[in-house]
RNA sequence: GGCUAUGUAGCUCAGCUGGUUAGAGCACAUCACUCAUAAUGAUGGGGUCCCCUGUUCAAAUCAGGGCAUAGCCA
């Protein structure tokens, strides 16, 4: 079965740690080289910018606003320092060459080994071809080092330099099992990693990430003494609908939504049914999608079930202790040696396809058996009883093949067939002559109106998304109020005051007590400023406040009108101050 | 721009080292059945195998040149 047993994240002590390990190692091995480059620097915060803190026109194009290493629009790739009117996205300020010392590691030592393992069975084809590019063209040293600001790990020794994410990334796939080798007792994190470990270790991984994972990860591997992957499948990306995943037409879905709407085993399936060995991308076609979820696994494959198990209930719910058809159930036995062969291979797609023509067949015995006919005559019990048990025993052939793919349908099958967790040898035994339980659903149908309602969600998740990464100014904070009448704004009796005394206020977190003098009348008010004032800095300042807002009594007191400030709060709260020569009492108007 | 993949029926995909009239599932049409979650079975229609040129007795398959799509370029 698929799964996952640790779910864990790259930037963890673990690896930290092993990330060090595998530098030192190499270190030692002579396998980093400290080398000068010139690079782009920013002049005003003194420090050196990686590619993407440099922007500027395209060379090739001249679209503006482009990154350090490539064009989001032409798809050039070039240096930054080839950028027109570069500049530094931390500063603004025009970046200048100079001279650094970076890291790199020294990938030529390892152009034999590679070229030997990339075409040793460790990768599909047409990756090793990608890679034999890189090989032919010679490999360069490969620069492991960045100028903070960067997140990640420091370098050990080495102030102010990080490592580049992919050096530490794929360790942290070490990282992750180390963390839950010392969780559990019966995991050793050597038995895996060591140098001369059997294990079979793969890794799973996109399609536009082969170069860190198919050359720089397996001679970072040798040069610190751990073994390498048994072998590195790429899959291409998902698309939607035929199209890249789009926010706007709701296609960008969610794990987390798409389980709110429909069980995760259409989806292993729908997968499952398409990948093949190549790099293609996989389309999620929604249409596809239903149609093929229902008739293969729903019409098919518990269909079997759900139309002999009647018949053995009413019969009395004992399969029969004769097999009625051992040629089909031996033809179906003997497929689980070519599926198992096409899980091996990682061929998903072929070993569906075997299991569904299983899955014809057995439909086919049903329909030419006709138990609904027989038992219409006195007689044919025992005649029905043993088809039906044919069908039962085919359903579970099904079940076991398709249990990698689908392990919540197989736990509800076993419940219903009143059998213990099946495993993949059990397609070597048969069922007769043992009790089963009531037949109950075991898949409901995709309908469209699920479909809808994930992409609806979707669609509106992205867009509050996209809402929320607009940028905050105070009018999208808080638009602009309903418009009033000048009656309305003459209510206001807004004054100049002067604070003579502001204190804390015992128990209160937010308050602070001002003492206002108005010019003749003064006031207590209660402000809710404490965050941004010290009171001492208040004393003597003008402000304005409401004179004629109604007494309000708190838990400290009356507070007799509001200072007016503005601002978000806490500490983000600025008390309005009439320009120099205004008097206490003066009205605003 | 260079490179790596991919392009086969309305849709999703098989077609190994070139070898009869190019396959499957879904969808569609007709018929049968009515046990089953309106499920199943039978039959049928549907293809310029992206295009062009070449190699060959023979090309979806090999070679060369295009086009389209995706990705990579430390």
């Amino acid at each position: 079965m698929v799964n996952f047993d640790n779910y864990y994240s790259t930037h963890s002590e673990e690896n930290r740690e092993l990330s060090n390990l595998i530098y030192l190692r190499n270190k030692e091995q002579g396998n980093i080289v400290a080398r000068e480059i010139t690079q782009l620097y920013d002049p005003e915060k003194n420090l050196f910018l990686a590619d993407r803190f440099v922007k500027g026109a395209c060379p090739k194009c001249g679209e503006d606003d482009q990154y350090g290493d490539n064009c989001e629009k032409c798809g050039a790739t070039y240096a930054a320092g080839e950028l027109n009117n570069p500049r530094s996205t931390i500063s603004g300020a025009t970046p200048v060459l100079k001279a650094n010392t970076q890291l790199f590691f020294d990938l030529p030592k390892y152009q034999d080994m590679l070229s030997q393992w990339i075409r040793s069975g460790h990768l599909q084809e047409g990756i090793a071809n990608k890679l034999n590019e890189w090989l032919e063209a010679g490999l360069q040293q490969w620069d492991i080092s960045r100028e903070a600001p960067y997140f990640g790990f420091e370098i050990p020794d080495e102030p102010g330099k990080y490592f580049y994410v992919w050096l530490d990334a794929p360790i942290g796939y070490m990282a992750s099992f180390k963390n839950l080798c010392d969780r559990r007792d019966d995991l050793n994190f050597d038995d895996y990693w060591a140098k001369d470990s059997s294990t079979e270790l793969y890794h799973f991984i996109g399609k536009d990430i082969i170069n860190f994972h198919g050359l720089f990860w397996p001679a970072m591997l040798t040069g610190s003494n751990f073994r390498t992957p048994t072998a590195i499948f790429s899959h291409g990306f998902v698309t939607v609908n035929g199209a890249k995943m789009s926010k706007s037409r709701g296609t960008f879905v969610k794990a987390e939504t798409y389980l709110r709407h429909l069980n995760p085993e259409y989806l292993r399936y729908y997968f499952a049914a398409k990948l093949n060995g190549r790099i293609d991308d996989i389309d999620l076609n929604l249409e596809d999608f239903s149609q093929r979820v229902n008739s293969d696994l729903v019409n098919k494959v518990v269909n079997i079930a759900s139309r002999t198990a009647n018949f053995v209930k009413k019969l009395g719910g004992k399969l029969s202790s004769n097999n009625a058809n051992p040629e089909l159930l031996a033809e179906c036995q003997a497929a689980a040696s070519t599926i198992a062969e096409h899980y091996e291979q990682r061929e998903f797609g072929r070993a569906m396809r075997e299991i569904m023509a299983l899955a014809d067949k057995a439909n086919q015995y049903i329909d030419e058996q006709a138990p609904w006919s027989l038992i219409k005559q006195e007689g044919n019990e025992q005649a029905v009883l043993d088809c039906c048990t044919v069908g039962v025993n085919l359903f579970r052939l099904l079940v076991i093949y398709l249990k990698p793919v689908l392990p919540h349908l197989a736990e509800q099958s076993e419940a219903f067939l009143n059998v213990d967790a099946l495993e993949w040898h059990d397609s070597q035994q048969l069922l007769f002559d043992h009790d089963i339980n009531k037949f109950k659903p075991l898949m409901k149908r995709i309908e469209a109106a699920h479909i809808e309602k994930m992409v609806e969600e979707s669609k509106t998740e992205a867009e509050a998304e996209m809402a929320a990464a607009k940028p905050k100014t105070p009018l999208t904070e808080e638009p602009i109020a309903e418009e009033i009448q000048f009656g309305d704004f003459a209510k206001v009796d807004m004054r100049v005051a002067q604070i003579v005394t502001a204190s804390h206020v015992e128990g209160a977190d937010k308050l602070l007590k001002l003492t206002l003098d108005l010019g003749g009348e003064t006031r207590t008010v209660f402000a809710g400023i404490k965050a941004a004032y010290q009171p001492e800095d208040l004393e003597g300042k003008l402000t304005v406040m409401v004179a004629n807002l109604a007494p309000r009594k708190m838990k400290f007191g009356v507070s007799e009108g509001m200072v007016m400030a503005a601002g978000p709060g806490g500490k983000e709260i600025f008390l309005l101050s009439p320009d120099s020569g205004a008097k206490p009492g003066m009205r605003i108007k």
